[in-house]
DNA sequence: TATGAATGAGTATTCATTCAT
DNA sequence: TATGAATGAATACTCATTCAT
């Protein structure tokens, strides 16, 4: 069957812009976020800083094209790790140390969702709905774990509860991890991060139980 | 009782590095750590870039006051705070609460104390000596949470444990808090805070009764 | 026959750079070496200082191609005037009194060399294939003279170093000449090249003969 | 005998003067001409840059002082070599070859004469008096040449000639020696000179005998 | 005589972005 | 769609010098 002439340069395009995402991607991962620059990024791509105009509007744009990757990447990690676990417990588990998984083994990604987050970014963020869409991917990664609490049992609020912690505490213990801190008090991220869940699921099993 | 011209020279020269400093932290909190240049900073405490020199030896070296000036000030929070806390267990969750609500108040000092544990520092930091003082204020911030756990019988290596979660959990909430991340999710920093610690509390009690 | 666009474009590239060379050297000139800034030489070309960094890689590049330039006139020059005499002391004649002729009527030539051979340029000086370059440029202009030498009869090694003493000779007149000094002690600059080039000739001739 | 306040406080006057003279020379000697801050002056002399402008009326005008002191030691360094020689033939030998060697063993003192002999200076060089100074320095220093020339029986002319062109000679040689040009042609500069002037030597005992 | 403080002009280079072609 | 050329603003930092004290 064949296809028009629109569909063809719609592909063309899109496959330039993955190629450009991909490197900014390295971009990023081989100098850190700062050293990013976008002459750097179309070099890598093989491009002319100014071509890149065509494919994103701002250097913004491509940083927030990459967390969504980055986000999506997440997501199917975290997804595969739960589907992969039979029963309640495991899930949640699979879920938790998933998510710490990929970010402890990704130090960029995480760079790359605070300095999206926070006000690095220009004036007014990354507009409404990109905004909205990467909450969205970053929610889907979190869902499994309350899931997984509610088939342990746990009512929907405390579920959720439950996914807000361990977010934060997998993130706190990811930044001390990346930043040195936690070597400095003689303490293992991962091991941590187990302990935390144990506990959760301890505390999940006894009250439902 | 008259002081001589030396110390009044003396006074004067650390009221005006105050003046600087201060009008560091403004530029910092408001143009965020990355945007913060010399020439705002100078600028703002009404001095040429160049004159900042003579007070400091570097743009790294006024960060690192600033910073320096943060930490004492967290330390100083927490320590009233304990202070004020009768028997271990109020102690020990005077100690974490006011580790979280120091920075949950004061979100630029969160950024300030991120941007030196991450890479954003020049390849060595802000050498040694003042790196180890730093993370002196640091530990010493948080080595009460520490403290008021043995004082609950916790054995030492469970208590530095507790403490470097308790951190990597206020520190997890405080990013979900100013990202605006928990909001997101119907959560409250300070409630999950408090949560976290009655957790702690409660298990440390039932473990030692 | 028409041209193309690629070709057209190479040449108007050509000739901007050709404009913004000709400003350094101006510049150079005007100022000295020392005083001429980029900013200085983008003004005199009239363009912002980053334009330039299109068409150069830094200023040390923009130096290097002025020099080479410079160096590759001299050569000419030495060239024509061993090409327009006849027999081989008159050549070695035109050879020697032209390299110091070169120098006598551009003095400005003559600090460019100066800075480029003395520790003036960053530690490596231009990178070791530019350099090589450039001292090739500079040999060339000198072996017309050795060559002569070997001319009239002297075996390899005392011709390259008369090739040498007329050099120093030279180099050490056109200083005298510049500075000043000369006229200090009464003399002509011109005149002692001629007696120095006749000594030289008549020893050749004595000893050959 | 006692002396009064002024002399006393004249001649520590002088003394200060010298201790940042000498500085000056370290600061020079060590860094080369260009490295070398009033700054980095004052610090070595254990003063303030502000102070230096008591002693001295600007940078160049330290770098004229302390060019004449290098000229003082090049005359002395002369001086001395003939002073040993016996002859007139041995004179000038020992004069030509004190020169040059002087400037071999010193680099930075060729750097000097150079830098203040050309336009490296503020606009109007350094004022008409102590040019003048500095030039009856460097005119007694070679004067020797002269004067032994002359003891051989060159007539009063000729001998200028010889002495200027013998300082155009060595001149040029320890440009070469110190830009690395001459190793660049497998010759060695002080056997250059000494080849120089025997044939000086050669040629005025045979014109007189 | 000396200092501490301050200045203003200066340095080369990088950056994201724009625009004519 | 892509490029070459250009911009203007920005960067941290250094310099010789001045001046009140």
């Amino acid at each position: 069957m064949a296809i028009g002439r629109a569909e063809r340069q719609q592909a063309v395009s899109d496959h330039k812009r993955g190629l450009i995402l991909e490197a900014a991607r390295e971009v990023f991962t081989a100098e850190g976020l700062e050293g990013a620059s976008l002459r750097a990024i179309a070099l890598r791509a093989g491009y002319t800083p100014a071509a890149l105009y065509f494919h994103f509007a701002s250097k913004e744009a491509i940083y927030a094209e990459v967390l969504q990757g980055s986000l999506a990447s997440l997501r199917r990690h975290v997804d595969e790790a739960v589907a992969g676990a039979l029963g309640a417990e495991a899930k949640l588990r699979a879920a938790a140390v998933a998510f710490f998984h990929f970010y402890a083994e990704n130090p960029r990604d995480l760079d790359l969702g605070f300095y999206l987050f926070r006000g690095g970014m220009k004036p007014k963020g990354l507009g409404r709905e990109r905004d909205e869409a990467l909450n969205g991917f970053l929610e889907a990664a979190l869902r499994p774990i309350a899931d997984a609490a509610m088939e342990l049992g746990a009512p929907r609020p405390e579920a959720e509860l439950l996914m807000v912690d361990t977010f934060a505490h997998a993130t706190g213990l990811l930044l001390l991890l990346h930043t040195g801190r936690i070597r400095m008090f003689g303490a293992s991220a991962p091991e941590r991060m187990q302990a935390y869940v144990d506990e959760c699921i301890g505390r999940l099993v006894q009250e439902q139980g």
